[in-house]
DNA sequence: ATGGCAATGTTTCATTGA
C-alpha cells in the first residue's frame, strides 16, 4: 500500500497538479492539506473521474484537509472522522478514515506563527490533544501523515543556525514530535538512507527552491510494528518545479 | 530590523502562511 501527503496550498488552484501527479504516482491514499475550500466547492466529481474516492473537511480561506483513496485498490474511505474528539476546534485540520486495513489520519498541524505568540500556544495545545487522542487504543494500526509544521532535527533544516529556536524548530515543538514517536511510531523517511538536505517545503521568496533553502516539515509516521515492511519513503520535488507550484512537495511511502 | 511571495476575500489592502 502506497500513501502520500501533500500540502497543496489551495486545491482550487492546484487541482490540475494533483490530477497530473496522481496519474504519474497512482498512490492508494493521498492526504491533502490546505485545500482552502468550502465543502460545497470540493472537486469531488473531478477526482472521482480519475478513480479516487474522497473524504474532506474544509472551510473558507484557511486550512481544510482531504483523503483521496484509489477506488480499484483500497475502495472508499470508511468510518470517516472529522477533527479530534478530545479537542474542540473550529479549524479544519484533521480527517481520519479506515483504508485498506489501516487507520489513516491526515493532519495539518498549526503553523504557530512565532515562538511565544498566541498561535504558538494554540499549536502546542493542539499537538498535546492529538497526542492524548493517539495514546488511546485505536481500532486499527494507525498511520499519521500530513504537514506537521515541525522540522524534527537539524538535518531537516537548510540553515540550522538561522532557524535555531525559531518556530517549526523550537525545542518544545521537537519534544512534541519525539513524544508522538514515543507512542510507537517511526518516521518513515528516516527508515532509509536519504540524500542530505532533502526538504519538503521551500519559501516562495528569495529563490528559496532554487537555493534548496528548505525545511522537512511534512511527515509520514507508521506504527513501529510495520516498520520492517516499509519499502520506500521519499520526497518528490518534481511538482515544486512546475509553474504556479505549491510551496510544499509530496512525501510518499510504500508500506509493502 | 524588515520584507521578500502567494492565496483568499470582496479587495483596492489585510491576513495568513512557514
Amino acid at each position: 500500500m502506497k500513501l502520500a501527503t501533500w500540502n497543496i496550498n489551495s486545491l482550487k488552484v492546484r487541482l490540475p497538479h494533483v490530477i497530473d501527479w496522481l496519474q504519474k504516482e497512482p498512490v492508494d491514499v493521498l492526504c491533502l492539506q490546505e485545500t482552502k475550500l468550502r465543502d460545497e466547492n470540493f472537486p469531488k466529481a473531478e477526482l472521482e473521474a480519475i478513480g479516487y474516492d474522497v473524504a474532506f473537511s474544509g472551510q473558507p480561506t484557511y486550512n481544510g484537509v482531504a483523503l483521496l483513496t484509489r477506488r480499484e485498490t483500497v475502495g472508499a474511505p470508511a468510518a470517516v472522522t472529522i477533527g479530534n474528539p478530545l479537542f474542540d476546534d473550529e479549524q479544519k485540520r484533521l480527517i481520519s478514515a479506515d483504508v485498506g486495513g489501516l487507520r489513516v489520519i491526515c493532519a495539518y498541524f498549526p503553523n504557530g506563527q512565532s515562538v511565544g505568540s498566541d498561535k504558538y500556544a494554540y499549536k502546542l495545545r493542539w499537538i498535546d490533544a492529538l497526542h492524548e487522542w493517539l495514546a488511546q487504543p485505536q481500532s486499527l494500526p494507525t498511520v499519521l501523515l500530513g504537514d506537521f509544521n515541525i522540522a524534527p532535527d537539524d538535518r531537516d533544516v537548510h540553515d540550522p543556525a538561522a532557524w535555531e529556536g525559531q518556530v517549526l524548530c523550537s525545542p518544545q515543538e521537537r519534544e512534541r514530535f519525539a513524544a508522538l514517536l514515543a507512542l510507537g511510531f517511526v518516521d518513515a523517511f528516516r527508515l532509509f538512507e536519504q540524500p542530505p538536505k532533502t526538504f519538503s517545503w521551500w519559501d516562495y521568496r528569495q529563490l528559496a527552491f532554487r537555493r534548496n533553502a528548505g525545511l522537512r516539515i511534512d511527515h509520514i509516521l507508521v506504527p513501529g510494528s510495520l516498520a520492517a515492511q516499509v519499502r520506500e519513503c521519499r520526497i518528490d520535488r518534481e511538482p515544486r518545479k512546475r509553474e504556479q507550484p505549491s510551496d510544499h512537495a509530496p512525501v510518499l511511502a510504500d508500506l509493502g
